[in-house]
DNA sequence: AAGTGGTCTAGACCACAAC
DNA sequence: TTGTGGTCTAGACCACTTG
């Protein structure tokens, strides 16, 4: 996001996701050796295995100490390398993504806005309810509270059409981190109304806190999703992120 | 998995963590840089990056290119760096897991099943409904299939007490990569049975495909949770997103 | 202008897989 | 035994932030 749309690690990365996409490399096949490719690339080892950590990050290979990569599966049709919002991820598949503003109001903090933005409750936050939706049919319904600093430039921002976090983006904030917690519940009155389908209905729950580099707060969202509009995948690998050790290696080293 | 327990960038990151937690690093604090912090630990400063590396994953941090890193938050109780077993998730929050057998037997391949698994429709699978609960309490329901060289293992292991994860890893199936999928669904009458619930109560689905290092499936499992009982946290950065958000695979339901 | 993180190289050694 | 991926070092340059 910085930049670095040029490192040549990227480079590396995208010649081999297009070899995996040409079926150079199909499923279930092993890749060259890394030595191999840097060779064939024209960069050093260090490179090859930089690339093959984005790849690794997309779940498109694997691998296992001693033995060639594992091509898994076709890649995809774009990078999951950073954190979309639903405007991107929308466009990414095609669809049409567009919003409609219920709430737009300054108000004081509740106590779970506060603590999530880091302020005291009754302190101002802008609140924001927008239902989203993809094609013209409501898929979500958006509640956000935005500390001031940030709430301030919505005004900036076509919030029927606009995509908040690529707005806010040119005006230097930058949404670098977030924490999801997602779990389901029932529609309610409101959720009924607004999404336009029975109370009641299962809904998957997302509450999301974004943070800048820094990790100063920059909103907090309890977002619904129709269950069975949306769905959310996640990839993971054991040998991604090594387990936390309670306790140190005793080992001398 | 493989071994890397003595990794030096693991010291370098436990240690780190350590400094962290012992308040050395307060949240919102910059670190000191990579050359510095390479000389305090006598090693280089790749080695340090790499630890790094494994503490952002963990979203303990930030970095920006020219800036020193942020400290983000207080180390969490227990790394979501990944899915654990629903037996390793419920011992490292302090609840005894367990399971309650509901239908175990080798039948047919559905389509769906024989899709995710590599089969042909109506090649023979082990199909296994279990309850789970947290401290006596029903959270969660597995329906999952397994293709017949793992299936066979089954029978070694306790199934109203044990984790199959971990077993059958000693048996030398290595559950490697998962591909996840989560929406929600409303409990129909047998998942209202069994788990002591009203029918229409929103629940969390979750849709997971387990390979081991090859690629090769291991299990495909339906699995439904108590949307009030437990949820999903998973955090993300725009430098490395293990989140993706996704169209909803065709149902079937 | 100085300091810092991001990238890259060209070596090296080890543990493990495969032949 | 050979080859491979995993780890580690000691440099280097660049882009960027900060003072």
């Amino acid at each position: 996001m910085t930049d670095q749309g040029d490192a040549l690690y990227l480079d590396v990365a995208v010649r081999l996701r297009k070899a995996i996409a040409d079926g150079v490399f199909p499923p279930g096949s092993r890749l060259p050796s890394e030595h191999v490719l840097a060779q064939e690339y024209g960069v050093s080892r260090n490179t090859v295995r930089r690339a093959m950590e984005v790849l690794r990050e997309d779940g498109l290979m694997a691998s296992q100490q001693g033995a060639r990569r594992t091509v898994l599966a076709l890649p995809r049709l774009q990078s999951f390398g950073e954190l979309r919002s639903f405007s991107r991820w929308a466009r990414s598949i095609g669809e049409v993504p567009s919003g409609r503003v219920d709430v737009l109001e300054r108000r004081p903090a509740d106590l779970a806005q506060a603590h999530a933005l880091g302020l005291r409750p009754g302190d101002p936050v802008v609140y924001l309810v927008r239902v989203r939706l993809l094609t013209g049919v409501p898929v979500m319904i958006e509640r956000t509270a935005y500390p001031e600093r940030v709430g301030a430039l919505l005004s900036l921002v076509d919030l029927e059409r606009e995509s908040i976090c690529e707005r806010l983006e040119e005006h230097g904030i930058a949404f670098a981190h977030a924490e999801h917690t997602i779990d389901a519940a029932g529609a309610d009155a409101e959720d009924a109304r607004l999404l336009e389908i029975p109370a009641g209905t299962a809904l998957l729950r997302e509450r999301r806190r974004s943070t800048d580099h820094q990790g100063r707060p920059l909103e907090w969202s309890q977002d619904r999703y129709v269950g069975d509009a949306v769905a959310f995948t996640i990839r993971n690998s054991v040998a991604a992120s090594p387990l936390v050790r309670d306790r140190p290696p005793v080992t001398g080293k």
